[in-house]
DNA sequence: TTTGGCACTCGATAGCCTAGAGTGCTAATC
DNA sequence: GATTAGCACTCTAGGCTATCGAGTGCCAAA
């Protein structure tokens, strides 16, 4: 395929910025006068003929104009985007919702409402619960009624997760205590899928010459780690209904599917998990996604660090057709800004 | 107003059931047969005209049938409802849920799935947590880096709430451990409200002779208990996308409204607090709930007991048109159920 | 009190027309 | 050879009209 001329190029430019922007189809007559190049609308026509060729920009019907295909936002986006820089009053409204201090799931969740509010689109944060990446703290057991004990686990950077296991008998609180000192001493600060499989190990090791109270907490922690945990990594969504209201999604079949899928959280996990991998600002562009629900829209998304290791990623979703010179360094100034936050938990 | 002649009360209610089941305004013709009554249209339609002017049903144009009003939903739910009592699958469904041990926050997360995947509607589930309604059972300190304490709060019915909180200096574990125990030996099995209230005024009355480890503790729950807390009661919403497809919801506007209402939950918690003084199920129809984006639907609430005492409200949301007899019992059974599992965990 | 008959209303659908926007092609022009 | 003007053509959106069918309200008869 022959290469764009640097004509084509710049009217491809104009052509995806003013669709963006109006959300109309643009004839060869308005894109003529829009594009400030002295040609005539015949010659945009025959530009236009040829971007069509190589699949740049395709019409709705005969009588429409042009507008760019999934194609031609890739282009787009890759060569021809000018990104513009945060303006003033943005970036202090962003620094603004990270000072305080907060727990983690906080600060997550403000950060997916800032997604949402400022880009008027859905916004997702992955909250990091890979059990590689985090360390352990320490676990406390809480006696309740019935054997059962409630364990609450707190990792370095400060999460708490907490969750009720069955045992065969009730303990004193004194016993509890003990146990859980035992546990502590012996694990913290060691990253909890580690921790896992020490215990796994030990279980067989030493099962017959262990003291009661090793085996109390050995069995708690057990259950509390190893056992079918709730899921891994989870995502938070937020401003979905910022997608009402796009007349590109004005179906609400459509809107129902993607509705579904924000729900469902399986197949978003799995595309933000696949954008943890390189760094920076990534971009999904419609069906490049691979997923059907989401054929009709972007995903903008930026891994974040905590001292220097990628523990998440967030991103916003909405229509293909959004204001990417916009979406992308806000996106990106949010990722490190998480990130930060973040870091200056854990010690 | 002229009562309700039985013919009257009958014909109203085979509309509001065919209305429910179909979805289409019911004309004289078609009333006359499906109501098994041997009469011929021109009766209904006098009857249908009484029914108007008492304000039960009306047409949306001339030559459509005739629908129920809003008032016309009430009489019937209040009069002519024949409840159904669940078949044995969903009574099995329902209980099979609720065997599992489970946290309370999981427990309630699990229940409103429940509600919206039965009713397939939209699953409102009120988690409790009015200070006066929970009782303190032990905090947990864990120091952070930079004076940040992790301040872990458990209570009596096993739900765990942390927070993240400032401080000047940097304490040792052994330090923060000796508060928490000063703490929770002096304040376990107090409620909430009457723990914020006794520090309030053990502040004012010793902070002179206190030691440093008293004061610690104080201060460190003072920043837990009395600051400006996160929110009260907090609401859990699911299945929203199930409220899609509806017709009567098709315009996309009112489903944003919809949409946000449920987001800001603020309005919905009113409500449902309304509903928690009755007992039993409570339905609002249409511009019954006070809230413009709830006019065109219907809420169907039970509150939930823990030890006799209510704590919470569950329910759903859904079309004015929705099959009352199927939805009410079932929200009733699933407060009930709710209630005995969250019972069983307390002591 | 019930019913049949009848004129009337209204929404939905289909068909038709027109205006407007935009295209592709061809031939003339720079 | 690139650009442009001209022109026939296509397609959508919107307005207009006619028709069909469902359903009503009312009146007079049973």
């Amino acid at each position: 395929m022959a290469d764009l001329t640097t004509r084509a190029e710049f009217l491809l430019k104009t052509l995806v910025e003013r669709y963006i922007a109006e959300g109309q189809p643009l004839g060869s007559r308005t894109l003529a006068k829009r594009s400030g190049l002295d040609l005539s609308p015949a010659t945009i026509r025959n530009v236009m003929a040829d971007l069509e060729d190589m699949g740049l920009v395709t019409s709705p019907h005969t009588s429409a104009g042009r507008i760019p295909t999934q194609l031609g936002y890739r282009v787009f986006i890759d060569s021809l985007l000018t990104v513009r820089p945060l303006d003033a009053e943005q970036i202090r409204k962003v620094e603004g919702e990270f000072t305080a201090g907060a727990d983690p799931q906080k600060l997550v969740e403000t950060t997916s409402h800032l997604l949402s509010e400022v880009t008027e689109l859905a916004g997702l944060v992955v909250v990091p619960r890979r059990e590689d990446q985090l360390v352990f703290r320490q676990l406390d057991f809480v006696g309740l009624s019935g054997g059962r004990v409630l364990v609450i686990l707190v990792t370095e950077d400060g999460q708490v997760q907490n969750r009720i296991i069955d045992t065969e008998q009730d303990y004193s609180p004194a016993k509890l205590l003990q146990a859980a000192n035992y546990f502590n001493d012996k694990y913290g600060g060691v990253a909890i899928s580690e921790v896992k499989r020490m215990l796994l190990a030990e279980m067989q090791r030493t099962s017959e010459e262990m003291q009661r109270i090793m085996e109390l907490a050995l069995e708690m922690s057990r259950k509390m780690f190893v056992e079918p945990a709730d899921e891994g990594n989870d995502l938070l969504v937020t401003g979905e209904s910022n997608l009402m209201g796009f007349p590109e999604l004005g179906d609400i079949q459509k809107l129902r599917k993607l509705f579904d899928t924000f729900t469902a959280k399986r197949d978003l996990l799995h595309l933000l998990d696949r954008s943890m991998r390189a760094g920076g600002v990534k971009i999904f562009i419609g069906r490049e996604s691979g997923y059907e629900a989401l054929k009709e829209c972007s995903v903008v998304t930026a891994p974040y660090t905590v001292d220097g290791q990628v523990v998440g990623t967030l991103g916003v979703v909405g229509p293909t057709r959004m204001p990417y010179e916009r979406i992308i360094p806000f996106v990106d100034v949010t990722a490190k800004l998480l990130g930060g936050a973040l870091s200056s938990i854990g010690r």
